[in-house]
DNA sequence: GTTCTGTTGAGAATAGGTCTCAATAAGCCG
DNA sequence: CGGCTTATTGAGACCTATTCTCAACAGAAC
């Protein structure tokens, strides 16, 4: 239940690669798995400069690609133009309500999709690796504060 | 059941936001509406440049968004680091496979999600405008072309 | 035709990510 | 520990797709 596994299967995978377990590398692993929900590259290199650390943007790009080959992060475009990454919690893989106004994100699990996702593409040929689904539209607060705007400027 | 109806809509928005219908937006809107499936907006560009139309890419890129807003394209990143744009049928939305070794995209329709959409947002407060599900695997070819590849370095 | 103002073209600017390469430092061995 | 090999790093150049700028142009209304 402790990081340690995710850890492990990090150092393991960074070891068979030929590769090392430099300290730039397990910072980065710690900051990811420290944050919860989505973060994009900058954020990260941003938050370890922060902390004084020395790092490259290059560095946090080449690291988290690391993750994402390795099945720890999962590296997506929700949306916005830049790439967001997220630890990935095996076997519970959810979904992105984003609020196309205010940007917000919502995770979702919906143990359909997975299904679907297997129908799908058996029925197509292909053999599935992942899905994404994201779903937008327009969350509560935005819808209030939009209506009451709309009622403000009621005329015609 | 002729363009003449998605022209007329486009029309009609382009005066409701006081918009003038230039040679160049009316041309780019054919040339849209003649593709089948995706495109970029580098090959839209390529394309009518090669037609001996003078238009520059920001005009493309511009009334590209002047179409998504008006609903009558959808502009998506599937997977790559472009934009694909691609008409909307209204009524018969549809998803995308999408293959991780030749990058290959097959659309398909799947009367499931929709309702799907519509529950998964209400449950978080959304109002849904609209969804995208990408299912990425290994497409037949690929997968064959991998399997006999992997046949043929078999010795350990 | 004139006027008003939205639109265009060309190229500069931006954003986000990737590449280069000399300097650094894991990991391994004695 | 000290040395060696080579993966990795940092800084900044570079790349690509898209957006922005602004003077010149051209729809639309009269």
């Amino acid at each position: 239940m402790e990081h340690t596994t995710e850890r492990e299967i990090f150092e393991r995978y960074v070891h068979r690669r030929g590769g090392r377990l430099t300290a730039e590398r397990l910072r980065l692993f710690d900051e990811i798995f420290n944050q919860h929900g989505h973060v994009d590259a900058d954020r990260l290199y941003r938050s370890m400069r922060r902390q004084g650390r020395k790092i490259s943007r290059a560095t946090v790009y080449r690291n988290l690609e690391l993750l994402v080959d390795c099945g720890l992060v999962r590296r997506q475009r929700l949306g916005q133009r830049r790439y967001l990454y997220e630890h990935v919690h095996p076997g519970q893989s959810h979904d992105h309500l984003i609020c196309r106004m205010c940007d917000r994100v919502v995770e979702f699990v919906s143990p359909g999709i997975s299904a679907l996702q297997r129908e799908l593409a058996r029925a197509h040929g292909f053999d599935p690796t992942e899905h994404t689904l994201q779903i937008s539209g327009i969350c509560l607060d935005c819808a209030g504060r939009a209506s009451t705007e709309t009622a403000a400027s009621e005329e015609s």
